[in-house]
DNA sequence: TGACAATTTGGTAAAATTACCATATAATGT
DNA sequence: ACATTATATGGTAATTTTACCAAATTGTCA
């Protein structure tokens, strides 16, 4: 593979790794709804305070959230709009492959 | 987090998951194309013949690819038409951020 | 049947990811 | 200046992922 190919995947893979974690999936659900601070997070999630920080930092990093300073505290936001487009997408493919199972079991053998 | 609510982040996670590979990412394109047997694709990445088998498998069991034995061969093909949105919205977010990241570049300090 | 080609599976070492703790940094109030 | 609160960073052990090799499986053909 070509190094320009190789970077485009790469950079395909930042944004979809960043996403492959189910905390990081509840964060970006959370800040769909409405913007909220590194505190409000941690206590919907209750792991450790720094293991939620760098969740979010992975999250910047992708593009995908965006953070303010106000204060002593930090709020995050969505960045990107596409990102729920990426999670309604996965779950359409859930939703197929369901579909698929539900009927091989209903089926007579 | 109640159990309901886990589960369904993890069925989401292992979606993306099964994408979260510059390879597997370079398989969904190639096989949007055009079904291909594990030969083709494995002459194509170059990897041991038994990573791009395992590579298929993670696709497959994800829900993202179908695979069809022919004679001693076995085709591969795109099960979801939904992995090309989730590959083109990354590449939204990409887009946007090179953007974002050019015109920082571009100012006057 | 036996040899060969295509693919999958099992084992394993190396690399990456994750979660916690401790510590550092930054902003606020006293 | 000092204590407090909110967040980020560094270190590290546990877990997961990855890529290769070797061996097993499946189908074809002589």
């Amino acid at each position: 593979m070509n190094i320009k190919l190789k970077n485009k995947y790469d950079a395909r893979v930042k944004i979809i790794k960043a996403m492959a974690h189910s905390t990081r999936l509840f964060i970006i659900d959370e800040l769909s709804k409405k913007e909220k601070c590194v505190c409000e997070l941690q206590k919907m999630i209750g792991d450790d305070f720094s293991t939620v920080s760098k969740h979010l930092t992975i999250l910047k990093n992708a593009g995908l959230v965006l953070s303010n300073k106000r204060s002593n505290q930090v709020f995050y936001k969505i960045d990107a709009s596409c990102a729920n487009k990426i999670i309604c997408c996965a779950d359409n493919i859930i939703k197929t492959k369901l579909k698929k199972e539900s009927k091989i079991a209903g089926m007579k053998v």
